[in-house]
DNA sequence: ACTCTTCGAATCCTGCAACA
DNA sequence: TGTTGCAGGATTCGAAGAGT
C-alpha cells in the first residue's frame, strides 16, 4: 500500500476530476470511472477522511482535480470516462514521465505536492550518463562511490579521520570493504551536529572538491556536444519528454495550508519549447556549500525577443549518513515553474480566475 | 533456459532545525 | 511564519543466486 499522503493527494485529485460535489460524496460512492483502486485503498481513504486527517491535502487536491476538469487546456468541463490510477509504481525506463493518473487513456497527470525536487538520480547516471539511460546500475556500481571517483584524496583523508574518531571497532582501511553492518554502524557514528570539528572540516573540504570536479566532469561531458544535444540533457532534467502531461499539486509544504499555493501546469514537449523559446546555452557552476552542489543556469531567448534565465541546482549527497551508501544527485528547480519554457500554467475556463 | 526469491542499491519521500 | 539546507526513513528496483 502506498503512503497515505500519496493516496489522499492522488485520489482526491481523481475525485475532483469526476465533478462530484465534494470529497465526501465521492468517498461515499467511489465513481466508477476511477479504476485501479482497490476496495482496501478506498477504505483506507474513508477512514482517514472520517478521522479528519489531512483535511488540507484532501481539499487542495480535490480542487486541483476540479480545476483540471474545468480548465480550457484540460477537460473543458467534459466529464472523463476513465481515470486510471497508477498506484505504486516505478517505471522500468530511466527518467520517465512521472505519471500518477491517466485520464481517458490520453491525459497524463502527475501529482506533486510540496516539492521542488525534479528528480533523484545517481551522480554517475546524471553526470557521466547525462540521464540518457545508457548507464545501468551495474555500471554505476562498478564505478564505485562518486565521491571517491571525483575526489579520491579528500575521500581517503575523510575516511582516515573517520576511523580515527571511530566509536566502532574494526573498520577496514578501505571503506569499500565494509560489510552491511559496518556500513550501517559507520553511518550512525556521528548523528546530526555531533560531528567532531576536524571531521566536519574534512567533509567540507571534500564537498568543495567534489563540487568542482563534478562540475568539470559535467562540462567535459557537455562540451563536445552540439547545442541541441545539450538542450536535450536539460529537458531530461526538467522532465520534458515526447508526451505532454500535467502537474497538479502545491508549492510549499508548510503546516499552514493557506500558504500552499496550488500548482497547475501543462508540461509540453520539445516542440512546444521551440515554439516559445530558443536555447542559448547551459552553464554549470560548482558551489561551495555544506554539501556538494552544482548550479545550472540555462539561457533562452523567448519568442518575443526577451532573454530569460532558468536556474536549477544539483545536490550530490550521502542520503544515508557518511559512508552509509552510494551518494545521490537531487535536482531542484529554483526558478518559478512558470518560467520554464515548455511549462505552461493551466488556463482556467474563459473569464474565470483560478482558485 | 526459465521462473522465483532474495537482498543490497537506487530512488523517492518526509521531517527537522536554523535562518530570514 | 515561511524558506532553505540537510538528514534520514520508506519503498521499489533489479542483478544474482536458487530452484524447477
Amino acid at each position: 500500500m502506498p503512503r497515505l499522503t500519496t493516496l489522499v493527494t492522488e485520489l482526491a485529485t481523481a475525485l475532483g476530476m469526476t465533478g462530484v460535489g465534494s470529497v465526501d460524496v465521492g468517498l461515499a460512492r467511489p465513481p466508477s470511472e476511477i479504476v485501479g483502486v482497490s476496495a482496501e485503498q478506498w477504505n483506507a481513504l474513508s477512514i482517514a477522511r472520517g478521522a479528519g486527517e489531512m483535511q488540507a491535502d484532501f481539499e487542495t487536491a480535490f480542487v486541483n482535480g476540479r480545476a483540471f476538469l474545468d480548465a480550457a487546456d484540460g477537460l473543458r468541463g467534459r466529464g472523463a470516462r476513465v481515470i486510471e490510477w497508477k498506484g505504486e509504481h516505478k517505471d522500468p525506463v530511466p527518467a520517465p514521465l512521472p505519471v500518477d493518473l491517466r485520464v481517458d487513456h490520453v491525459y497524463l497527470v502527475s501529482c506533486k505536492y510540496g516539492s521542488k525536487v525534479l528528480g533523484n538520480h545517481s551522480p554517475h547516471a546524471l553526470i557521466d550518463g547525462l540521464l540518457e539511460g545508457s548507464l545501468t546500475r551495474q555500471h554505476a556500481a562498478e564505478a564505485g562511490d562518486w565521491f571517491r571517483l571525483v575526489a579520491p584524496e579528500a575521500y581517503a583523508d575523510l575516511w582516515a579521520m573517520m576511523r580515527e574518531f571511530a566509536t566502532v571497532e574494526g573498520l577496514p582501511a578501505d571503506p569499500a570493504e565494509m560489510d552491511v553492518a559496518q556500513r550501517k554502524a559507520a553511518s550512525k557514528m556521528f548523528p546530526r551536529s555531533e560531528l567532531p570539528p576536524p571531521l566536519a572540516a574534512a567533509y567540507t573540504e571534500m564537498s568543495a572538491i567534489v563540487s568542482r570536479h563534478s562540475a568539470a566532469r559535467l562540462n567535459d561531458r557537455l562540451g563536445p556536444l552540439k547545442g541541441r544535444q545539450r538542450e536535450r540533457f536539460l529537458w531530461r532534467l526538467l522532465r520534458i519528454g515526447t508526451a505532454p502531461y500535467f502537474i497538479l499539486g502545491s508549492s510549499g509544504k508548510s503546516a499552514a495550508a493557506h500558504s500552499n499555493r496550488p500548482v497547475r501546469l501543462r508540461i509540453g514537449t520539445p516542440w512546444d519549447v521551440h515554439q516559445v523559446s530558443t536555447f542559448r546555452g547551459l552553464r554549470v557552476v560548482p558551489v561551495e556549500a555544506g554539501q556538494p552542489r552544482l548550479n545550472l543556469v540555462a539561457d533562452y531567448t523567448m519568442s518575443d525577443g526577451a532573454s530569460r534565465q532558468l536556474a536549477l541546482h544539483v545536490e550530490i549527497r550521502w542520503s544515508h549518513g557518511k559512508f552509509g551508501g552510494a551518494p545521490e544527485a537531487k535536482v531542484y528547480l529554483d526558478s518559478p515553474p512558470a518560467h520554464v519554457p515548455g511549462y505552461f500554467p493551466l488556463e482556467p475556463p474563459d473569464g474565470q480566475f483560478a482558485f
